[in-house]
DNA sequence: GGGTTTACTTACACCGTGAAAGGAGAAAAG
DNA sequence: CTTTTCTCCTTTCACGGTGTAAGTAAACCC
C-alpha cells in the first residue's frame, strides 16, 4: 500500500468505522468488495495519514449525571491573557471541547455540567476573562 | 452483574475506552485491579445502561479536504417552520452536529466544509430559514 | 448455620487480526 | 510484442482478545 492517496473505497471504509468501529474487517470488505485483510491495510493507511487518529466511544453523558450541556462564546477582555484563559480551559472538567475561534468571540467552548449551580459557577469563573454568550442545549438535532 | 448503579471503577474503565477504546480488558484490568472478563462485564453493562451508545473513531477531517470548520448559531424566522430547517440540517451533509438551543438562538450547527465558498453557499441556503451568527475555528484547544 | 445473592476468577473454544507468501493486472522499458 | 516492475489484491496461518460456562468467595437474610 504504497500508494498514500486516498480513494473513494477509502472513504466508504472512513465512514463506515465512523458509524461503528467495531465492525469486522470481513464485513466492511463485503460492501468494498474486498478481503478483509485488503480493509484491514486500508485501515492502517488511514492511521499512517493521520486520517484516523484513534478509537473512542458514542455515549451519553446524561446516563451518568451530566444533565446540562451547553455553547458557550467568549469575548476575551482587551488586555486579558489569552493564556490564562488557555489553562482555565484545560484544568476546568466541564469544558469538554474548545476552539480558538474568529468571527462571533474569541472562544468557543462546549459545557457539560451536573447542574445549573455547576454551569453557574462556571460562569462565574469565566467573567474572570472575558464575557461570553450562552445557549444551552435542548435536543440533539443530529 | 445484576446491580445497575455505576460506581467509580466503571467510571475509570469508561474514561478509559474514552481515551483508547482499542484497549483490551485485560490492560483496562491491570489498572483497576480486575480480571479482563470482569472489565468485559461492567463494559456490557454499560452499553445496557446506555452509557455506551456505541464505538467510533477519533479522525481528522482536514486531512481529506474538509479545512472549514465553523460554528453557527441560527435564529429562525418568525413563522417560519422549523421541520423545513430541521429537514434541511438532516439532508445536508456540511452539518457534522445539530442542537436545538436555548438562551442565544433557536439552534445551533457544527459545520464542516472543504472551502469557504462551499461554507458561503451552505450560509445563503440558512438564510432561507433564518439568520445567523458565524464562528470560524481557527484552533482546536482541547 | 444453611441458603441465597452478587460479583469475581479461572478455564476454554471461537474468531478477528496481522504477517507472510503468492498472484493478477497495469504501466513502463527494451 | 515481450519482459520487467510495481501496486494491490487474495490466501494461508498463528497469535491473542473475547464471551461463555463453571467454580469460588464474601455479604446478607432467615
Amino acid at each position: 500500500m504504497a500508494n498514500q492517496a486516498i480513494d473513494e473505497i477509502d472513504l466508504r471504509i472512513l465512514h463506515a468505522l465512523l458509524d461503528n468501529a467495531l465492525l469486522t474487517h470481513k464485513e466492511i470488505g463485503e460492501n468494498v468488495h474486498l478481503s478483509g485483510q485488503a480493509v484491514g491495510a486500508r485501515i492502517r493507511k488511514l492511521q499512517d495519514l493521520g486520517v484516523i487518529e484513534g478509537y473512542t466511544l458514542r455515549w451519553n453523558p446524561e446516563k451518568i449525571g451530566l444533565h446540562i450541556h451547553a455553547f458557550l462564546t467568549v469575548f476575551i477582555y482587551a488586555n486579558q491573557s489569552h493564556q490564562a484563559f488557555r489553562n482555565f480551559v484545560q484544568l476546568t472538567e466541564s469544558v469538554m471541547e474548545a476552539h480558538r475561534v474568529g468571527g462571533e468571540g474569541c472562544y468557543w467552548l462546549r459545557i457539560r455540567t451536573n447542574d445549573s449551580s455547576e454551569l453557574n459557577k462556571l460562569l462565574e469563573e469565566v467573567l474572570r476573562y472575558g464575557n461570553y454568550r450562552l445557549s444551552i442545549s435542548i435536543e440533539n438535532v443530529k
